[in-house]
DNA sequence: TCTGGGGTCCTAGGACCC
DNA sequence: TCTGGGGTCCTAGGACCC
């Protein structure tokens, strides 16, 4: 048996929000309601967000927009491009609304929490339903809450409260003297933790529920479940806690950053506009976290959609001789990468930047051959990002990154962001 | 025409050391 | 005749998550 620290069992709550970027754009049009709506990903590329309305539809998330252009025309699905500045604003409200249910929380992810309600004394379900009717009147995101002894009865208890209405969007397993029946309702690919590759492998044993997967023997997950990765996963179902709350967000431990372009880009110019547009987010990225970077990685590809054009990929790396966090100087060096790899006559389609083999910034190891890190570098780093975010994200930039650059993303049905630009507040007219 | 982006963890195997 | 054992570090690859 694998057990965390003690035998005191634990409740966990998972609070996640139902088709989160959907439930963004409806809760400012509200005409959206009951009709089908899709939100798309970078590029206006894929569904990654659906309405029921729209899942009814049989349109699944990651499926490309040009792929259902029909099914949008005939049903009038009312189709977003991607809002990273109105989802992230919406989900920091939703969060803090939940830290009133719980001191100890944990953001999982954009449209996810888990929250502890160790020594809560109250009944639970109805404490879950509260958190929702909460959330909805702050917010006017509609969650759904599941309550179990581990994280990932917790997930599937969630899963069961948004598919059965009755459980009117919170269900509570902790306690629950007859958990397998509930286990039998789920499907093992909707088990946390169990993709495509584990679901092909199980199902070819006959292991199609989470009750078969709670029961298989030990040795077998061991096998053919990754090892100790799956023997906790089974541990989970069996109600047994092996992945605790991580309250706060450890440090990263590399960085990306890399797009596909809106259109196709041969020339080594705009390559170099985009690496370094894609070099400057990440260093303010490890700056935000306060680490230097020791290698730096980039990468361009050809689309390999493509099978009759010429294909081409390639990256490298560089080790830098003293860790840094500062923009220009990763720039040259990332652009001196790009020019290795770089051959004439593609069409690149993507392209990115690696920072790994991150350190914290104090604990940086100099290096004898090389001049001091300055001071004034770090002061004027700080200056850039201070600026930038007060006001809007490269308010200062370097020329290198181009000043309108032809391969930037298609958003052609960006909604407002109505919560954090004064200018696109929600008008109303009466 | 049109197919996202950004991460983590674990394991196996090879190189190398004493 | 007889051909060690135990450890670390690094990398690549596979799986997963949202």
């Amino acid at each position: 048996m694998l057990l965390t620290e003690d035998f005191k069992p634990k409740i966990f709550a998972l609070v996640d929000c139902n088709s989160f970027y959907v439930s963004c754009e409806r809760a400012f049009a509200p005409a959206l309601e009951n009709r089908p709506v899709m939100v798309l990903s970078n590029n206006d590329g894929c569904a990654v967000s659906l309405s029921k309305e729209a899942k009814a539809l049989g349109i699944k998330v990651g499926t490309p927009l040009f792929q259902v252009a029909d099914l949008v025309k005939k049903h009038n699905i009312q189709v977003f491009s991607s809002n990273y500045a109105l989802y992230g604003d919406m989900s920091r409200r939703v969060m803090e609304t939940l830290a009133w249910f719980s001191p100890e929380i944990e953001v999982y992810s954009i449209d996810e929490s888990f929250l502890l309600f160790d020594g809560l004394d109250v009944d639970l379900e109805k404490y879950g339903k509260v958190i929702k009717n909460m959330v909805q009147q702050h917010t006017g995101i509609p969650v759904s809450v599941g309550i179990a002894a581990t994280k990932t009865l917790a997930k599937l208890a969630n899963r069961l409260a948004k598919k059965y209405p009755h459980y009117d969007g919170a269900l509570n397993l902790f306690g629950e003297q007859d958990i397998d029946r509930f286990l039998k309702l789920v499907k093992v690919e909707d088990v946390w933790g169990i993709g495509r590759r584990y679901t092909e492998k199980l199902n070819l044993y006959g292991i199609e529920n989470a009750l078969q997967l709670k029961n298989l023997a030990d040795y077998w997950v061991r096998k053919y479940l990754g090892g100790i990765v799956g023997l906790r996963l089974v541990e989970e179902l069996r109600g047994f806690s092996c992945i605790s709350l991580e309250q706060s967000a450890p440090k990263k431990q590399e960085i990306m950053c890399g797009r596909t372009f809106s259109r196709p880009v041969a020339s080594l110019r705009q390559l170099e506009e985009a690496i370094s547009t894609y070099t400057t987010r990440a260093a303010e990225k490890i700056r935000a976290q306060g680490s230097n970077t020791s290698l730096v990685h980039v990468f361009i590809t050809t689309n390999r959609h493509k099978k009759n054009e010429p294909q081409y990929g390639n990256f490298a790396v560089y080790k830098l001789p003293v860790q840094t966090s500062f923009t220009p100087g990763i720039i040259r060096c990332a652009l001196k990468l790009l020019r290795i790899i770089f051959k004439p006559g593609y069409r690149y389609k993507k392209a990115g930047v690696m920072l790994s083999g991150l350190v914290p910034g104090n604990e940086r190891q100099l290096n004898l051959f090389c001049p001091k890190p300055s001071a004034k570098r770090e002061q004027l780093m700080k200056a850039v990002d201070t600026i930038n975010s007060r006001w809007r994200r490269n308010m200062i930039h370097l020329a290198a990154s181009g000043i309108k650059p032809r391969w930037a993303m298609k958003r052609e049905m960006l909604s407002n962001r109505y919560t954090t630009d004064w200018n696109e507040l929600l008008t109303i007219q009466i």
